[in-house]
DNA sequence: AAGACGAAAGTGGTTGA
DNA sequence: TCAACAACTTTCGTCTT
């Protein structure tokens, strides 16, 4: 007998066996479940920006491009390094020091909304902590970098959340995240370009597959369901139908399909409203994939059989 | 009345000159 | 930088059961 299986993250019973990875995996949230599994990620959690900068072993790779060479320094912190100065320069070094103390106070009250931001989107999306720890370690190199001046933190912290889950392959869509985050959908665009730059991160399009997990669990569709729906997409790719075309619609009208031969069929409103997509784009990728498989009438076929039992 | 279907017009983002 | 373009959405009327 199957031990029962409950996620610590959002208390979803709704866990999956991932075989590729040895693992288990909520599949409302994405978190990992096996304690067996290593983790290469920090082991810490930061609560305060202070702890992030105590806790945090390494700081970014040290680059020339970087104004400072990465090793930001405050001046005159003591009163003691005044008097090693002359004394007809210390009133310029005193202005000198504080200057640098109001730099660094308005660095730390970033940070310390940047991270309760963090924490409040990352709850209300029901993400791992892993997630959070990404986000913040990403946070804090650009910070290092200073580039994220001028620009919104709700909007370059949702993109870091986006950029993560990418990451982990429980990937969010703008919409999901904007949703909550305070921003548009617009901006956490323009974040996530921009970050991406900045931090040399390589941009690979989201695969169907990664959303086939969260939608299932949402419509409250059975692991057979879920299979079929994966063994559709992977044939439509090979058919080369899907490429170019949204992966939640993809994911959506594969799990539609898969519900109508596993005789639990959905409609496509629900199924529309979980997934965040129009059933407008549900009937054209359904229209495209049981074409291009050749697959219309075992379909058709199976739609006849559960009417006649309603 | 509910669900599926699809045409038409509009939106936001990408691409290529 | 701008126009063409594909994907997707919104809206709405039609058909079937």
């Amino acid at each position: 007998m199957e031990k029962k299986r409950v996620c610590k993250v959002c208390g979803s019973e709704n866990i999956i066996y991932n075989p590729e990875k040895a693992e288990y995996v909520c599949a409302d949230c994405g978190a990992v479940l096996e304690e067996s599994v290593v983790d290469i990620g920090q082991e810490w959690r930061a609560f305060s920006s202070e702890q992030l900068e105590k806790r945090a072993r390494t700081g970014s790779p040290i680059k020339i491009t970087k104004h400072d060479k990465g090793l930001g320094t405050q001046i005159g912190k003591g009163l003691t390094e005044l008097y090693k100065v002359k004394p007809e320069k210390r009133i310029q070094y005193y202005r000198l020091a504080q200057w640098s103390k109001r730099l660094m106070q308005a660095k730390e009250r970033i940070l310390t909304y940047a991270l309760t931001e963090l924490e409040r989107i990352s709850s209300n999306l029901k993400l791992p902590k892993n997630i959070e720890e990404r986000v913040a370690s990403l946070y804090s190199q650009l910070i290092e970098k200073g580039s994220v001046r001028g620009r919104s933190i709700e909007a370059i912290i949702s993109a870091l959340i986006y950029i993560a889950c990418k990451e982990e392959g429980i990937p969010r869509t703008f919409d999901e995240i904007a949703s909550v985050a305070g921003t548009s959908k617009r901006e956490i665009g323009r974040a996530y370009r921009f970050i991406a730059r900045q931090l040399n991160l390589r941009i690979l399009p989201i695969k169907p597959e990664d959303f086939v997990n969260r939608f299932a669990s949402l419509l409250n569709l059975s692991e057979k369901v879920r299979e079929r729906a994966l063994n559709i997409i992977a044939q439509g790719r090979k058919k080369g139908i899907i490429s170019g075309k949204g992966p939640t619609g993809v994911a959506a009208a594969a799990l539609y399909i898969a519900s109508i031969l596993e005789n639990e069929p959905r409609t496509q409103k629900e199924i529309a409203d979980k997934c965040k997509v129009t059933e407008v784009t549900i009937r054209n990728r359904y229209k495209e994939i049981v074409e291009g498989l050749g697959i219309e009438e075992i379909v058709a076929k199976k739609e006849k059989e559960i009417e006649k039992k309603a």
